[in-house]
RNA sequence: GCGGGUGUGGCGGAAUUGGCAGACGCACUAGCCUUAGGAGCUAGCGCAUUAGCGUGCAGGUUCAAGUCCUGUCACCCGCACCA
């Protein structure tokens, strides 16, 4: 038999064969112990798979295959998350309809995964961009709106003056448009916003009862940003008060003055209050000109203009301070406004140094506050504060708090820094979303029987002149009627943002044919949570969080059986470049997954993609690497031309066990690179001796099945076993049998080692010294010398002192 | 600035509770085989020609440190005036 295996043709036939005989199609009996394994949906492009997809897919389908064998009915299913703007701008620019666009882009997806042979249930595939499915999407929107959770917002929008057209933030590069690289402004338009803000502390719990990484966890939490404070009213010189918020009301006799956002609703209030108002109202205008690249950029040098004719009262000591406007204080978050205590916060500090303002030093403990702000809670001792003199900051917080509460001008505050999600875009290939407009009952829900509201097929799709939905145009179907009063209304023409469909598209897979609601009680019990998700970090603080938002809502109205959607979530590295850059078109380091498949084979690019690396690192692709992994595989297949009859042979009997092992257990972990490299060096074991029983070979191709499972399938039935490996059993291990009887140790004098000693495994500490001290290295090594200590690492080694 | 992470051969990367650093693979070198080799097989492969030195750098703990502690440098990712 010659050593290289037709990959082309065996790949082929295998795929073909599970296709037909839907061999990963996941059964609907609900009694069995059940894995559903999960990996973010792709966004069909036109550019087709990236080598970085495979990573994630191969890696569950691993799991996947392997649960399989363990008995498990396993889930593993596979959409598209069709809707976006790439797709709407091939359209626009070429001509052709995202609708076909889309098509046409699935069916290449479609053909590049099953190429790669991953264990996908087919039949249970979704797609965002379907009315049967997108009839769900706007269902859920419905009921968020009768909740309260979706509302209409007037907010600042990016608008590109050439293209005169509303951009995603997406679309904004380097504060120019993507398209034109013209100027991007921003305008005020009226938007859908989703309430996530009210589940902000329903998120943050639930992490602690999930098993994601570290990483993803602390990210969502950092983003959610929740901060303990206080909040206090100070008073002012005309009579009126208002509130700020700060997390350090121990440093309140520091304060030397205010700051108000440029858009705080009190400045306008005070206009005939405020001597200078001319003044701040060039400010304001200003300031509301600049767009969030030049704020960033301009955060250090510090602006601002003093209220002239307003001034707040410190109430721990009745000091008059003056009142600042600045952009560094943001009026969406806390209360718009705060107290400056530059002697403790950098940013205070910085704006009272420029303004040759007061610093005075109300913690003590750091360098002189003059030269520094000193901002540290963990140490530091309160001065200049009165009765706060003397405590630690933890202290301190405690005893202001209890006054201000006392004084009824402070409390207890929780704030958050995740903000509510902008819910609507101008544009055509999205859900239209299922609001009328009437001019007396306001917005009203479309009936939950007129779903789903198809997306209407229109000729042109551009967006238009002024910065509405290309739907806008449409106006047969804009008009209508209003559900509520029938009187003439129109209809909402933003439609949804792609992360819509994305945000429970993993609870259609379990009933992905229900016309009757999303998907069945029975199916959703059984399925739900998702075991195992896999996906990019990047999507972390969206697709992550927009989903866990919506999965909550879900099960707060009773539609979901779990408050968690994931058991589990891990994330895989990226795959760069050769260069170690990341792969793109414009770097010319991108590599194309069909040119691997044709070259090397499905079974080898699976190999080679698990074997690149640490899953959660990013690992630079390298097309010499790949010939290790076709090797192997090469190698694997010619182990039929040496195939025996028999059982596990003593000599390697525990090389197997531990083998089988590591192969499982690695595989639980994700670290598939040791997982492979286990398997390779058990070939090399086998090899060395010429020669491998049935037993042997058996249990070696059903460990590599998860991660080829082309090749092991077509060596299952080329050697005569029974049925199709899929239907087998996962191989077990028997924890004594993973030790041989005799190891090998070391012998260290002083921590060097001086000999190598072959031993019994179970060899007591005291023959084993007594071994080590007989041997005539070792002799020579203490002869004439104290020994001071000596000791026993079992199996694996013998150190001994000497003086 | 804040948060998270990473530093190990020429390269990708391995190393249970601290216990033989460099598994496995790539590249490379030599030999074999071949009409030929971007194929295969065999052997070698951290540095240093010896006892020595080696996991970014500097200390420390320990019989023993890639692993623990202290300090420090570099790079990557995310957020970015969140009071």
């Amino acid at each position: 038999m010659e050593n290289f295996y037709n990959y082309t043709q065996i790949e082929k036939k295998w795929q073909d064969i599970w296709d037909e005989k839907q061999t990963f199609a996941a059964k609907n009996d609900y009694t069995l112990p059940k894995f559903y394994g999960l990996v973010e949906f792709p966004y069909p492009s036109g550019q087709g798979l990236h080598v970085g997809h495979p990573r994630s897919y191969t890696a569950i389908d691993i799991v996947s295959r392997k649960k399989r064998l363990e008995g498990y009915n396993v889930l593993y299913p596979m959409g598209w998350d069709a809707f976006g703007l790439p797709t709407e701008n091939f359209a626009i620019k070429n001509h052709i309809h995202p609708s076909i666009v889309t098509e046409n882009n699935i069916a290449n997806f479609k053909r590049q995964l099953k190429s790669l042979g991953f264990s996908f249930d087919w039949s249970r595939e979704v797609n965002t961009t379907d009315p049967s499915y997108y009839k769900w999407t706007q269902w859920i929107f419905l009921q968020l709106f009768k909740k309260g959770l979706a509302y209409k917002s007037q907010m600042a929008v990016n608008w590109c003056t050439s293209c005169k057209c509303v951009l995603a933030n997406e679309e904004v590069v380097n504060g120019v448009c993507e398209r034109c690289g013209s100027e991007v402004i921003q305008k005020e338009k009226s938007q859908w916003m989703l309430k996530i803000t009210e589940y902000a502390e329903k998120l943050l719990d639930g992490l602690n009862d999930v098993d994601f990484i570290d990483r993803v966890k602390t990210q969502q939490r950092n983003w959610i940003g929740r901060s303990y404070g206080t909040q206090v009213t100070f008073n002012t010189n005309i009579g009126d008060t208002f509130d700020i918020f700060t997390t350090r009301a121990d440093t309140l006799f520091g304060v030397t003055y205010m700051v108000m956002s440029p858009e705080h609703p009190l400045l306008n209030k005070w206009a005939d209050k405020i001597k200078n108002f001319d003044e701040v109202k060039e400010y304001q205008v200003s300031a509301s000109k600049k767009s969030d690249f030049e704020r960033t950029e301009l955060a250090k040098d510090k602006t601002g203009v003093m209220l002239d004719g307003v001034t707040a009262i410190n109430p721990v000591n009745n000091t008059e301070i003056p009142i600042f406007i600045s952009d560094y204080v943001l009026i969406s978050y806390g209360t718009g406004a705060i107290m400056a205590v530059p002697a403790h916060d950098t940013r205070d500090w910085e704006f009272a140094k420029k303004f040759g303002l007061p610093i005075i030093e109300v913690v003590a403990g750091g360098e002189d506050v003059q030269s520094a702000a000193f901002t540290d809670c963990a140490t530091g001792t309160l001065v200049n504060s009165d009765f706060l003199n003397g405590l630690s900051v933890e202290d301190a917080k405690v005893k202001i708090q209890e006054w201000l509460t006392e004084k009824g001008i402070g409390s207890v505050k929780t704030n958050y820094k995740l903000r509510d999600w902008v819910f609507s875009r101008q544009r055509y290939w999205g859900e239209p979303i299922p609001v009328v407009y009437c001019e007396k009952c306001g917005y009203v829900p479309l009936p939950e029987s007129e779903l789903p509201l198809v997306l209407p097929n229109v000729d042109s799709y551009e967006p238009t002149d002024n910065g509405e939905s290309p739907l806008a145009k449409m106006t047969d179907w804009v008009n209508t009627t209003c559900p509520h009063c029938g009187a003439p209304a129109k209809r909402e023409t933003d439609t949804m943002p792609q992360w819509a469909g994305s945000s429970w598209y993993f609870l259609r897979y379990c009933d992905p044919h229900n016309d009757k609601e999303l998907a069945s009680k029975e199916a959703l019990e059984y399925w739900c949570p998702v075991d195992w998700y896999n996906g990019g970090m990047e999507h972390t603080t969206l697709h992550l969080l927009y989903s866990r938002f919506w999965h909550k809502f879900l099960y707060d109205i009773g539609v979901v059986p779990n408050a968690e959607p994931y058991s589990k979530r891990t994330s895989h590295g990226m795959i760069l470049g050769e260069n170690g850059e990341k792969m793109s078109k414009s770097r010319g380091n991108v590599v194309n997954p069909d040119e691997i498949i044709e070259n090397y084979g499905a079974d080898t690019m699976r190999v080679y993609e698990m074997f690149i690396g640490d899953f959660e690192k990013a690992a630079p692709w390298s097309q010499s690497s790949i010939k290790g992994s076709k090797r192997f595989l090469d190698k694997v297949w010619a182990l039929s031309n040496i195939l025996v009859d028999g059982g596990y042979r003593e000599e390697i009997e525990s090389e197997i066990h531990r083998t089988i092992k590591k192969v499982t257990e690695d595989i639980e972990g994700l670290k598939m690179n040791t997982a492979i490299a286990a398997l390779m060096s058990l070939l090399n074991t086998v090899q060395a001796t010429g020669k491998i029983t049935r037993e042997e070979f058996k249990t070696f191709i059903i460990l590599l099945n998860p991660f080829a499972p082309h090749i092991t399938e077509e060596l299952w039935v080329n050697n005569g076993f029974d049925g199709m490996l899929n239907e087998t059993k996962w191989p077990t291990f028997d924890e004594a049998k993973c030790v041989d009887a005799n190891v090998e140790i070391v012998v260290q004098i002083n921590g060097k080692i001086k000999a190598r000693l072959n031993v019994p495994a179970d060899i007591s500490a005291p023959d084993a010294l007594a071994l080590a001290k007989g041997t005539d290295s070792i002799k020579a090594e203490i002869e004439g010398k104290n020994i001071i200590k000596e000791l026993y690492v079992p199996k694996k080694l013998v150190n001994i002192v000497v003086k």
